[in-house]
DNA sequence: TAGTGGTCTAGACCACCGT
DNA sequence: CGGTGGTCTAGACCACTAA
């Protein structure tokens, strides 16, 4: 991360939240050009999850702007889950290894459940297969990647007391992940996405999923142990790493008997 | 609403955001209380949804603080979706007759979207049923209210190019909902939502949702026009009305064979 | 106690909307 | 043009953390 001043002009290269009727497109407030440029340090690698960033006081002065500018730009970064604010240590680069956001897309909770909001118990996890492959034309479309280039591909179960209730087939583009093999899988602890956060530099910030209901197939059925035909809800995930880069397309069956998937409406 | 003045000391009641080894627990920060006498003002009806409310300085002045700490108020109260800001007119209460939010919780598009943001098309409605009926042991939990209190239920049939897609129960407690007719319903153009609104004085602000995917029962496949065990995606909503009251329990199943459930994790 | 984020203020100016 | 929300500043003080 460079010192740098700032123009206020510049026009502002993220499509949200743009009036549509703008009278002045090529325009955009300050605050969100100090994002971008805090933005860009986090892709660059300037900071590295679970470490501190300078302080408000700090990053002011070296972009030439107020405390209060600064502010503004981390408020936003932080409401879009990329920092998190710790009053009285500072603003930290979000991990996934954080106590607090474990199994952060994760929304499959137990119908006993007293309190839908708490941390649901960690699951068992059975990885049945780790390889590399081609990317199928569904995979490419999704991955942003030409069919037929290199893929990994993870194949597992997720256990509660022992009876599977998520299968999944994970999907990595690239050579970033060349290194990845079922033994480092199977003898880590934490999520997937500290994993990968910590060994492969692939940081997941924000995804998209397709829900629906399909009735299983004699494999997933055997997998899952239930009835061939049984509903089960078909989870179809894209996540996106920093710069809305797609990084893992994820397809999982959830055995919904005795879990729902949560979500919330505002 | 009343012009007053606010203590710096008083206990913040929502719960939201807490810090749970916080040193002064009753500790409310000034705009936050703002917040509070601005959602009075909603619940009770000072303005009404679509209609604007008086200005930052306005509201600085009432409530005797500056107009920065009204900003801070109202900046969450729209992120959360009571108020809508637009620059150069003002700050409205929001309502489910604004084009931009309509079918806010409606989460199902087709398959076919180009634009998976953009706005769905209207289906076709069809209402099989508005009665009033005592709340089975199940509703009334959901909807905090004693089993065997009066409640209005709606049942219907959402179509796309006149196939069936949902199937729907709704319930609406009390007898608020008492003058809902069938006609009306049939008359109505535009959300149910909206009609709720303008003429039964309840605005759903948020909704809590659980999915689980269900074989099709004989019925249920005949209303649907699906085969009988097909799998279909139960959508169990709860929505809330100001101040966290319960004010609508929906059990709809979707067919998802050409429509998926979208939803974005941050 | 020093340093961090969190709140609050007062004032200036800009972008946008309707008249 | 006046009024609205939106941005930016500078400075004061508070709450919290760690040493």
């Amino acid at each position: 991360m460079h010192d740098m001043m700032v123009s206020r002009t510049a026009p502002d290269p993220a499509p949200e939240a743009q009036s549509p009727a703008s009278s002045n497109p090529s325009f955009s407030p300050l605050y969100r050009q100090i994002k971008g440029l805090i933005t860009r340090g986090l892709q660059h690698g300037d900071w590295k999850p679970g470490e501190l960033i300078p302080s408000e006081s700090d990053l002011a002065r070296r972009f030439g702007v107020s405390q209060g500018t600064v502010r503004k730009a981390v408020d936003e970064l932080a409401a879009e889950g990329l920092l998190l604010r710790r009053q009285g240590r500072g603003t930290f680069v979000s991990t996934h290894h954080e106590e607090r956001v474990k199994f952060r897309f994760l929304r499959l909770v137990p119908d006993v459940a007293e309190d839908a909001r708490a941390l649901p118990q960690p699951m068992e996890r059975q990885f049945l297969e780790c390889k590399r492959t081609r990317a199928s034309q569904d995979v490419a479309r999704m991955l942003g990647i030409r069919s037929g280039e290199s893929v990994t591909q993870i194949r597992r179960l997720l256990l509660l007391a022992g009876n599977p209730v998520v299968y999944e087939d994970i999907y990595l583009p690239g050579p970033a992940f060349r290194a990845l093999t079922a033994e480092r899988l199977e003898s880590y602890r934490g999520p997937l996405y500290a994993l990968f956060e910590s060994e492969f530099s692939t940081r997941m910030v924000r995804a998209e999923e397709k829900l629906r209901a399909v009735n299983a197939t004699e494999q997933e059925a055997r997998l899952l142990r239930v009835k061939e035909g049984e509903a089960l809800l078909l989870v179809e995930r894209l996540s996106f790493s920093y710069g809305e880069l797609p990084a893992e397309y994820r397809r999982g069956l959830y055995d919904t008997r005795h879990h729902h998937y949560r979500n919330e409406l505002n």
